[in-house]
DNA sequence: GGAACGATTGAT
DNA sequence: TCAATCGTTCCT
């Protein structure tokens, strides 16, 4: 685990390389009951020309974050009972984003049990409504600074060998894109 | 005001 | 393969 934050340039770049770059980072959560989080083994960019990103039809009250400064969470809620993190990238007035999918779990595994009521490594994190489960993120973080706030992003220690790219899941309209990126042989991707 | 849908998950 | 479950979006 690694406690040095990602720079809020980093997340100035292009939303594709934000996405790929992001894997092997550590997502973390300081809460109250002590640090929670894991490596970033996949993730998905969301562009804003593309129909599948909240984004593509302008911004709106949910999605308001997302056209705000780099560098901020983009929480939503869906399905009516999960919710899901993303990390806004480019300029303001730019809505993009980078949904976080899966973490390798490291640090507060014994919390994440609890939080998720299961006892496998690998159901802890293997999804995007599941890691924000096992870190206990809630609405409360949505707009929050991941940098200085309570959810940060912190710089990888290892580099990524090889990167592996396909299309985005549980998507309909854009559904052909090349915008998933995981690591390779990694086991803690949400679906192998 | 109303209906359909969704960047998911877990059980069958 | 399918139900759970509700805020957002889009149509009337």
């Amino acid at each position: 685990m690694n406690l040095e934050s990602l720079p809020r340039d980093f997340y100035l770049q292009d939303t594709i390389q934000v996405a790929r770059k992001l894997l092997g980072c550590y997502l973390v959560h300081y809460s109250v009951d002590g640090l929670i989080g894991g490596k970033i083994v996949e993730t998905e960019a969301y562009l804003q020309q593309d129909p599948a990103c909240h984004a593509s039809r302008g911004k709106t009250k949910r999605n308001a974050v997302m056209f705000g400064p780099p560098g901020k969470a983009y929480v939503y809620f869906t399905y009516g009972m999960y919710h899901c993190f993303n990390a806004v990238t480019r300029k303001e007035g730019i809505g993009e984003a980078v949904l976080i999918r899966a973490l390798e779990p490291i640090e507060g595994i014994e919390m994440m049990k609890i939080k998720r009521n299961r006892d496998k490594i690998k159901d802890l994190c293997s999804g995007p409504a599941k890691l924000v489960q096992s870190l206990g993120i809630t609405m409360e973080h949505n707009g929050s600074d991941l940098i200085s706030g309570s959810v940060t992003i912190n710089k990888a220690i290892e580099t990524v060998k090889e990167i592996v790219v396909t299309t985005r899941i549980g998507i309909k309209a854009g559904a052909d894109l090349p915008l998933r990126f995981y690591i390779k042989d990694n086991s803690f991707i949400s679906k192998k």
